[in-house]
DNA sequence: TGCTAAATCTCGAAC
DNA sequence: GTTCGAGGTTTAGCA
């Protein structure tokens, strides 16, 4: 065993030195790792059995907890933040339940092999920034309504309809009611529906003519015959290019205050 | 260092000593996990910039790659199965890239300092089993149709029309088709709009009357208002019921046997 | 390959 | 607390 600054790593611990160091990591709330031979089951929304087998147990400091297999990018088994936790000997196996509350869910976890346990606090206080989402191509339309053609105004964004919220509103250039619904990837037939649904509830709403748009990437081919029965329209429009269409936005704003 | 049966546990190494022995893991498909401060670059279906934090990496051995920070269930950044990996010292900076191909995504990992270094192969043929899935739902529904209601009688289930797959298919006691969609929880409107769709495909190529029947543990109030202006049913049915009924069918199907 | 729908989805925001 | 929609969703199944 070692602890050299904020990190304990045992390695192949007995089960009861094991236990003494998940005591004092989870009630200091540090993170915990552990890999090994164990077993998992799991109750709560649906319930589940993972047979034995070598795997990475890790538990969070907010009280997350993931088992991961060898393969794969999902854990086998999980729960999410604010677990309370139990944990003992049990005969020869390490035996730890992370219980949630709200909804009610239990996950076991069996150990009969520990090859190595680390604890260790983490600091990471690194911001994190996403660029190319939806809200961006939004920013970006609001920004620039050219991107969707020449003469579009808009009126509105977020704007409350009874389905819901229509991404954009606008007016076209012969004075036409605009609604725009993004996707930042392949549009299937649920956003078709989705458009749809505000375009009707508008047409019943206002009793004059209204376009629907579904903006995005690319649409999916039994989609696009959706919207065309529909009289709904497609408009091409790809996330990167309305990254940049902001990134040029700020430069204009920076060279303007300049 | 110390290497004991599959595991090679490095404590703090240079970023010499880390570099050689993930060159020896990565080459040998063994799961590399990493314990350090570092930062982040993504770049592929959309981008993101994580800032310096300490955080643990972990590379499965089918190339699937995981960044978790101290908090949250999800990883802040990662990539799925089959990447191919580039590493090297670029100063006193750990260097890792890992690249997808299909679509192009790139992962650049820096680690400026590194706490823990692990290597493992886990061997894991355990069989994972879930219950109460919406797939048990459906076997249930089928196996039990009086769940749903007495006379009803199944014809049958994925089957396909225009829109999409009917989950199940049947006639009730009044000889009127039922189409029905399942849900494992709550309802939302899209599962309203789902069956809509399918009746109105239905209706429109057979021209007679049809029963839409949406059935799950629980229904929003709106996609149930939204239900009832459709014309369309909801049955309320618990995943872990259905559950409950193949357990002892098939306990029946036993006792039948001996 | 494209497309569709499920998931113990998670997460966050709005009502 | 409920509902709703986004997500670099991932994953599996099927045409």
């Amino acid at each position: 065993m070692s602890s050299r600054g904020s990190i304990t790593i045992l390695e192949a611990p007995t089960k009861e030195k094991a236990v003494e160091a998940i005591k004092s990591a989870l009630s200091k709330r540090r993170i915990l790792m552990i890999v090994g031979n164990c077993w998992v089951n799991y109750q709560g929304r649906a319930r589940s059995i993972l047979n034995p087998g070598e795997r990475i147990l890790i538990i969070k400091e907010d009280g997350s907890v993931l088992v991961h297999r060898p393969r794969g990018y999902e854990p086998v088994n999980w729960q999410p933040p604010g677990c309370i936790f139990h944990f003992r000997l049990e005969g020869d196996l390490l035996f730890i339940k992370a219980v949630r509350r709200k909804p009610r869910e239990t996950l076991k976890i069996f150990f009969d092999k520990i090859y190595l346990l680390a604890a260790m606090s983490l600091a990471d206080k690194g911001e994190f920034f996403l660029h190319a989402s939806e809200e961006e191509m939004q920013k970006a339309i609001i920004n620039q309504p050219s991107l969707i053609e020449e003469g579009l105004r808009i009126i509105a964004y977020e704007k409350k309809v009874e389905p819901g919220f229509m991404d954009v509103y606008g007016v076209d250039r012969d004075g036409r009611l605009v609604v725009i619904e993004i996707k930042r990837r392949t549009a299937g037939k649920e956003a078709v529906l989705q458009l749809s649904k505000y375009v009707n509830s508008l047409r019943g709403e206002l009793n004059r003519r209204i376009r629907g748009i579904l903006v995005a990437p690319k649409i999916a081919r039994q989609a696009h015959k959706t919207l065309i029965t529909l009289g709904l329209e497609f408009k091409r429009l790809d996330p990167k290019k309305c990254a940049e269409v902001l990134a040029k936005r700020k430069l204009g704003s920076l060279e303007e205050y300049y």
